[in-house]
DNA sequence: CTTTCTGCAAACGATTTGCAGCAGC
DNA sequence: GCTGCTGCAAATCGTTTGCAGAAAG
């Protein structure tokens, strides 16, 4: 949390939009594919800006990158498909059913261990399909 | 996935007895702190080592280090609670109703995407009662 | 004995940061 | 014009690796 003092500049408009239309979390590599002109100290300033910010979030996945994708202010909640071998990460809707169950596992956390919950992820890890095909690894 | 052409070592018998006594998922640091004799590279060696013969297992947290439990063949299946603040991660048992939610949620994903999907992470993201004593950050 | 571990120090790769000039407001 | 942003290159930090000797089987 920080700053509102930000600019919204030329570049973290790209950065932005680059999130949306992709649709999925993308890795500071995709990020600069996306933006040539952006250098990737600047666009790793930018995510940290507007994560500060609150319009961006970072996602783990099951490599050494970090993904960034919109905050789910912008985007609606959601969870994630992994692919575990190429790493790639795609947006899956969640259903009441699975959210009803996840609100009462965090009551029952909550009051086990002393914890406020405020948020969960889910990721169902799995093989994408052009990695099956690929061939595993 | 790799040889069984593994020792075990003391070093890998005390890593090992270190995750289990834990209870948690643990970082390298924990882990050095835990094993006062062994060092730091063979640590990451033996946590390695051990991944590769199936015994333990690499979570993803929301900091930057990274954290290994025992594998779920030898835990049982679990999700985790993870502090926003300080990062420790804590074992939660996994409810049967919200079991069946992911499965179904994996039926549909992979009917929807082509991927196959084998495995899910749960994470439900709060604050410990420590960090909120000590206020934020 | 042979093969795999271990410790140490150097190497790596992703991410961060200091600095001087440029851009937003 | 003042303040925050950008590019560049150097620094940092978690993690990995090469090598020579110690330990497991």
């Amino acid at each position: 949390m920080a700053q509102v003092e930000q600019r919204y500049t030329r570049a973290r408009r790209a950065l932005v939009e680059t999130l949306v239309s992709a649709g999925r979390p993308l890795s500071i590599a995709e990020i600069l594919a996306a933006t040539p002109a952006i250098t990737q100290s600047s666009t790793y300033r930018n995510v940290t800006a507007l994560i500060d910010a609150g319009a961006v979030r970072r996602v783990a996945g099951t490599d050494n990158h970090s993904r960034f994708e919109l905050a789910e202010d912008l985007s609606g909640h959601h969870h994630h498909l992994i692919c575990q071998t190429c790493g790639h990460v795609l947006d899956i809707a969640a259903s009441p059913w699975l959210e009803r169950a996840l609100a009462e596992a965090a009551r029952v956390a909550e009051e086990d261990t002393g914890f406020s919950v405020d948020d969960h992820r889910v990721d169902l890890v799995g093989t994408c399909s052009q990695c099956r095909r690929d061939g595993h690894r």
